[in-house]
DNA sequence: ACCTATCATTGAACTGCGTTCAATAATTGA
DNA sequence: TCAATTATTGAACGCAGTTCAATGATAGGT
């Protein structure tokens, strides 16, 4: 009673969340369409809504997809950064800049899918964030022993913030556009400061 | 050949700015509406567009007010802090954060109206940018007298991205709200360690 | 004060969107 | 092979923003 139906739309799904991968890469998360989706997988408009519950759903994931992505460039920046906690924190945060300036379209999506009233962020998101934060984590230990948990989640989360935000505004091409290189540059400024021990 | 009609439209160019503001601000951005808006201001739904481009013309009109009292609110908590320029910094962090606490969807909406393809920030959107980045810019330089206006410029906009990222992710309710007091932690975490002469 | 050419206002209609659901087609166990 | 069940379909619905032909107001010349 599975098989048959199951499989085709688990198909169906994937080349649903393939054809939106590419239309928020190369469009942005406004011109996900419902009519243009099914034209593109050849099925219905309703065929969508028999395997995500609305385009919310399947925008999410998308941004599951690319919050992977993104947390597995920070870990391949942080297998080949060298011993230091500091140089660490740096080449992980412009691993981050780098991803949302070369997938600058997805990356936004991640932040601008709304959510409705209320409701919590997805599992995977808080998972994804949690390794995000524990990448960050892990330096600041090496580099500030004397702090406990607490403190150091709220320098971890005060450090990815305010990275996030130099790069959100950064990116902003409303704002004129900031180079590349300031980015990196503010961005090192920042950790580097932080993580002075005096 | 001006007066009736100039003044007609100018009566209701404010009517609609003072309905929006007060919409944005008890139900966001999304709430607004083009019929219910008409509705609210007894006029026809066309009238709207005599005044306005479009909807979001009207949306950045109130934007422009609610970045002028951000400012305003910024520069008072500016008048009350200590000399200290340190201080300085912290305070008017906080008086950003408390504004954007308690007008959040207003101030959500400065950044959620969504450009045409490739348009510039209207100017009074940059002068008020200007605005601010003054007011950090010049406890900056009693901080660090050698450092040029470059040098200063650029560790201005990584100030104010850096606690704009802090109080954006902060006040975001999705990743489980982050209490008001750790929000001015985090500020007053970043801003003294960023500003530690050494 | 009137008249009419000009301009402003109106709201029904148009387009485009996400979403639904009665009708149709496919599937499957007997 | 054949019903009973289940899945798929796409025309239709509701609700946005925006437009524009028809209606109403205005103002300068007489």
């Amino acid at each position: 009673m599975a098989t048959k139906t199951e499989l085709r739309r688990q198909e169906l799904r994937e080349t649903l969340i393939m054809i939106a991968e590419r239309t928020i890469a190369t469009q942005g998360l406004g011109a996900l369409r419902a009519r243009d989706l099914a034209k593109e997988a050849g099925c219905a408009v309703g065929a969508i809504y028999n395997v995500f519950g609305d385009l919310t759903d399947l925008a999410l994931a998308v941004n599951a997809r690319t919050f992977h992505r993104l947390g597995a460039d920070v870990a391949a920046a942080l297998a080949d950064a060298p011993e230091d906690p500091v140089e660490q924190l740096v080449i992980m945060a412009q691993a981050y800049h780098h991803f949302a300036a070369q997938n600058h379209l997805s990356w936004r999506a991640l932040f601008d899918v709304e959510r409705a009233e209320g409701e919590t962020a997805p599992d995977w998101y808080l998972a994804e964030m949690g390794q995000l934060f524990a990448y960050i984590s892990d330096p600041l230990a090496v580099i500030f022993p004397a702090y406990d948990s607490a403190e150091r989640a709220l320098l971890t989360r005060a450090l990815f913030s305010s990275v996030h935000g130099i790069v959100l505004l950064g990116l902003d091409e409303a704002s004129a556009g900031v180079p590349s290189d300031d980015i990196d540059r503010m961005i090192a400024l920042v950790l580097r400061h932080m993580t002075m021990s005096s």
